[in-house]
DNA sequence: AGAGACTACATGCACATGCATCCAATGCAA
DNA sequence: TTGCATTGGATGCATGTGCATGTAGTCTCT
């Protein structure tokens, strides 16, 4: 009936639909745990990580456009869950100096206590789904 | 401020960042190609091959609770896109003979045939985009 | 047989996402 | 300067998803 994969192609497959398990335990439990007890999604968590890392060199904050490569989300989702964000009191948004289109994302005390307070979850997760192998 | 990561979670984290990055590339790219050219979403497709796969041994097509524990969809989802599968002709629900709360889905000839016409897109986008690093 | 617990799937609802589009600010050309 | 294309980000809309619940069929215990 239908051809049958050459090796190379089984091996791709393989490798994909382990890449998906992987990913569906682990983004399926982060969300669960993060949502249930710091109340953020996964997403939320990844924008305030990379905010923190942002603010350990310079302390203005990130540009939306920097944001975006990092986080996977189309421009529309990013610029929904930093509303999101913002209208949780963990960032700041602020006109940009010298580009008055751009918008500074900064971290909040409060979203920097958040971020700080979840990331052990965040981290017992990984090591608890990333482990295991089917 | 915030603590570092031990060298352990550092490892876990740079592991789980990479794995998000060609999980959103390859789903992203999957879904664009094969709903462009085929008309169908990723998991549909991934649905699709699993009724491929089932029908190679047994002909009578798999319950939804076989095909849902594979497809990394909660019951719901799976029920919905099943729907749309049998709306757009490529699979039947039937009633399962010896449990009547069951549903026996199975490919139709037009399924089979969608199937293997996206088959080799599918394995083109995997190849793609599993081999890059980044 | 009958009652109640349980299972398989469907459905109402809320919500996050992507696409297309819109608006404002910038840059570039004449 | 004015005019036009481009860019950064916000928003309307359609859709797919999960959770909670509904409904029908099955099982168990008496």
């Amino acid at each position: 009936m239908a051809e049958l994969d050459s090796p190379e192609e089984a091996g791709l497959v393989a490798q994909w639909r382990d890449l998906l398990a992987r990913h569906a335990r682990t983004a399926c439990l982060l969300d669960r745990e993060l949502g249930e007890k710091h109340g953020l999604g996964m997403s939320e968590f990844e924008v305030l990580e990379r905010l923190v890392e942002g603010c350990e060199s310079g302390d203005k904050g990130l540009r939306v456009q920097e944001l975006a490569p990092t986080v996977h989300l189309s421009q529309s989702a990013l610029s929904r869950l930093i509303g999101r964000l913002e209208k949780a009191g963990l960032v700041t948004r602020a006109m940009c100096a010298d580009d008055r289109r751009g918008i500074q994302v900064a971290l909040t005390e409060e979203g920097c206590r958040r971020y700080a307070e979840a990331r052990a979850l965040h981290r017992e997760v990984l090591s608890l789904t990333l482990a295991e192998e089917p």
